[in-house]
DNA sequence: CAGATTTGACCGGC
DNA sequence: GCCGGTCAAATCTG
């Protein structure tokens, strides 16, 4: 009983604390955004990346704190996010953490004969695991726009782990997890799974929130996967539009100029980035597109577009209990 | 050579 | 027994 008012206690003044980061950083873009462009043309790239940086850190926030709702409270969040030219993104917040788990019960040695202590971990790792939140993003894919939705989290960096054919499913899931997962003990992980009704729409579902400091994961790895046009992945922060199209159209993979080719795929994978990390966006896109064409949403944020101004709003006011 | 992906096998839940 | 999720050896890539 203590002990849980304690964990309500921690999760409180987490969730108090990631809503006022975000808030700061909101109220920084919010002003950054309304200053009239005062800055000399060649600081004005300096400026879009310190606003990417900010809205970043605003996205964190509030998904980190949306987990941490999530999860402490059982009552399932949607949460729908409107922008302007972006499509409705779906965050379907599933089991909170009804299921007890331990996924693989007490097994000490599986057949596979690993050694024990890596199975004790795994059943220690197992169980915690399925104490994570979870939850599902749906996002849509559109020649014109390339992705749509929360993908902030290219910046993380995600090592595939498997991929299966499941009944009914056109396409395989994959299933990734945090890279950082030895080192840092992150155990983010997520699916991907390509919807078999809308193949321009990949359900994500991620299960924890990424807690490795992506400090170290830094560098903009194309985490992707050469694999198969099976295991979407999103554009990182593409390049050209027309390359993004045609990879949209071709199998949804896409290359990202820096790297030789190879079947970049893009990852789409977004979750609780600590803080900014790649490169700008903007610059990737030049002058070809107004925005990202396929992270908008610097634009969630931008008073200019059609949302509300107010993004307070676009987390209060989109939770339907 | 280190790190990532592929892929078949294994395991637990239903 | 089937199915989804994970492991880990083999393989690939830079």
């Amino acid at each position: 009983m203590e002990g849980k008012k304690d964990m309500l206690n921690w999760e409180q003044k987490t969730l108090v604390s990631e809503l006022i980061s975000g808030l700061e950083a909101a109220k920084k873009l919010q002003a950054r955004l309304g200053e009239p462009s005062s800055l000399p043309p060649s600081s004005s790239s300096r400026a879009a990346e310190m606003n990417e940086i900010l809205m970043k850190q605003i996205l964190s926030s509030y998904e980190k704190s949306l987990a941490i709702v999530n999860w402490s409270s059982a009552p399932p969040v949607q949460l729908i996010l409107k922008a302007g030219s972006i499509a409705p993104v779906t965050l379907i917040p599933e089991s909170p953490v009804s299921i007890n788990g331990s996924p693989r019960s007490e097994d000490f040695l599986d057949g596979r004969g690993s050694s024990n202590t890596h199975r004790q971990n795994h059943l220690f790792n197992s169980k915690k695991r399925k104490m994570l939140p979870k939850w599902t993003e749906k996002v849509r894919m559109s020649p014109e726009r390339g992705l749509e939705g929360p993908h902030q989290d290219d910046v993380y960096s995600w090592r595939k782990y498997g991929q299966k054919d499941i009944l009914g499913a056109k396409f395989p899931r994959s299933y990734y997890r945090c890279t950082h997962r030895s080192t840092q003990n992150c155990w983010a992980t997520k699916q991907v799974q390509r919807s078999d009704s809308d193949s321009t729409v990949f359900e994500v579902t991620y299960r924890g929130t990424h807690t490795c400091s992506r400090a170290t994961a830094a560098a903009p790895p194309p985490p992707a996967s050469p694999e198969k046009q099976d295991t979407i992945t999103k554009p990182p922060i593409a390049q050209k539009p027309n390359d993004l199209l045609e990879s949209l159209k071709t199998s949804l993979t896409v290359r990202t100029e820096g790297l030789d080719e190879g079947e970049d795929v893009f990852s789409l994978f977004p979750n609780t980035p600590p803080f900014y990390d790649y490169g700008t966006p903007n610059d990737y896109f030049g002058g070809l597109m107004e925005s990202s064409p396929i992270f908008d949403v610097v634009d969630w944020f931008n008073p200019t577009v059609e949302i509300n101004p107010e993004f307070p709003t676009f987390l209060p006011d989109s939770i339907y209990y």
